[in-house]
DNA sequence: ATAAACAAGATCGTATTTATCCTGTTTATA
DNA sequence: TATAAACAGGATAAATACGATCTTGTTTAT
């Protein structure tokens, strides 16, 4: 069980447009091959981003991707799940009326409250952190 | 981001075993039906249960699984990772050299902090007492 | 007007997941 | 000891997800 290769992407590109500063135009291309991302691929997951309120994606020639929140209010939990969706989730924590085995389950306590554990570190890191030195 | 449906009936039929009791002899049709799994995937599921030692596997007639281990001992870390393989990673975490992009990635910390956190959760949490009322 | 650059849907190959089939082996028991 | 119940395990197949690319179209600087 691993992160998917899209999120993996995300983090990268977001990465790059933060050590370039918020409101910077980068383009495409570049993030594409600084951060070795297939630049098709990138411009898949940055719709996502851009969708997300993340990034601007300017279009026509000198286009590219400018960040738009500052770096200190993004977060790595926000990215990867504007990517691949809420994360680690089984049936019964995603839809509990599914699980009818038992009216409150155990394992689902369990299991949100890791779930919980896991977004919360993934909460507490922002782009800042990780672009400082 | 999700629990494999293998993980998902793993977990089922340790729950269902832990509350027959240890040593106890079910046979697999049972779990099967009880538990709303395969029978023929329970099969499979099992063998990866009884190599790591969760359980034993009875041949012949009047054959089935038997709990190899006190419920208190067992926890829902390691049914899972027994059947999915050790949770949550990336390649980053899973094989450090990989990720060429720096020498110390802060990424990483965050990822592996964040899954340990995670991993905690669902070690602390055993079969006895997710069986107890 | 042109060319650079991104948009977006379609497509495609691969890997993984889930599940089943089939043949064989084990074992209780009649 | 013959039989049937029950699990083993390899092969296979269907479904899904994933990673990536192709193609056509639109936007925009110059």
């Amino acid at each position: 069980m691993r992160l998917s290769r899209a999120g993996e992407y995300a983090v990268r590109c977001m990465l790059y447009l933060s050590m370039a500063g918020k409101g910077v135009l980068v383009s495409r291309k570049i993030v594409a091959r600084e951060m070795e991302i297939p630049e098709q691929f990138l411009g898949k997951i940055a719709q996502q981003l851009a969708r997300a309120g993340f990034m601007e994606i300017v279009q026509g020639a000198k286009g590219g991707f400018r960040l738009m929140v500052s770096p200190e209010n993004l977060t790595l939990l926000a990215v990867i799940e504007a990517v691949i969706g809420e994360i680690f989730l089984n049936d019964c924590v995603l839809r509990p009326e599914s699980c009818h085995r038992s009216p409150d389950c155990k394992v689902h306590r369990v299991w949100a409250d890791a779930r919980d554990c896991f977004r919360e570190s993934l909460r507490k890191a922002t782009f800042a952190s990780l672009t400082t030195s």
